[in-house]
DNA sequence: GGGCTATTTCAGCCTTGACTTATATAAGCG
DNA sequence: CGCTTATATAAGTCAAGGCTGAAATAGCCC
């Protein structure tokens, strides 16, 4: 299964999400989930395996319990992907990024252009 | 459609790679993305369409012919979404890019649980 | 107008994958 | 040990969406 694919389920984004915030039981995941997306336990855990097996997501055994953490390296792949679309959007901040990478020495109006929806 | 369904398809993905190096006419398009993917015109041209009302590309007529664009909105919103994740990976030198795009508000340390694997 | 080219739309098939319920595995605990 | 908790797997259903061939739309050129 493709990276893109991946993130193309809303669920296994809001896991990912999740777990940014750090390392969490198998458990507490598929009860956010469960509230939120109102889906069954098995149902989380196949995308658990999902994330498991196309390697966003590690998993490590705590007792009874799955820890799962993310793991970047598919996540820097879309990013990579990404990249060459980038200059349709970011000439102000690539301006100002080389700018500042030869020495800041002066600090005008700092870039507010961004705007996004907050999840 | 969800942006990350959009590029959840091959093709679409391949699509938006040879708008990125400019306008094309959707034959130009079609028949490269045909010889690649040995699928036919219509199913293309229903893939522009997706791109279309997704707003990932924008299209202009020239006599019978459909110029296709990309439009970089949607790809900037995927941009965004990997934005809090930029931290497992970009303890680098690029972080200082991420960081000025985001208007360097704050300092923020990935989640500590787990330092990213470097491949 | 008639025919050619470029492109889209339509209708139907068929695969994929997300879900559900039921069941299996396995660790903790009395 | 058996009961309970935590999680995964199995089997089957159902809908979404990607493909095809056929037909529709529309500009161009004689």
């Amino acid at each position: 299964m493709h990276a893109f694919d991946v993130l193309g389920d809303p669920v296994r984004r809001r896991i990912l999400e999740l777990l940014a915030d750090g390392e969490q039981p198998a458990g507490a995941v598929s009860e956010t989930v469960r509230a939120e997306f109102g889906i069954s336990q098995p149902a989380v855990s196949q995308h658990l395996k999902v994330l498991r097996e196309s390697g966003f997501a590690t998993v490590r055994a705590d007792g009874t319990r799955r820890l799962y953490a993310v793991d970047a390296a598919p996540l820097r792949e879309v990013d990579a992907w990404l990249e060459r679309f980038r200059g349709f959007w970011s000439q102000r901040l690539d301006a100002l990024g080389t700018e500042l990478a030869r020495g800041r020495r002066e600090r005008r109006t700092p870039p507010s252009t961004r705007e996004g929806p907050e999840p």
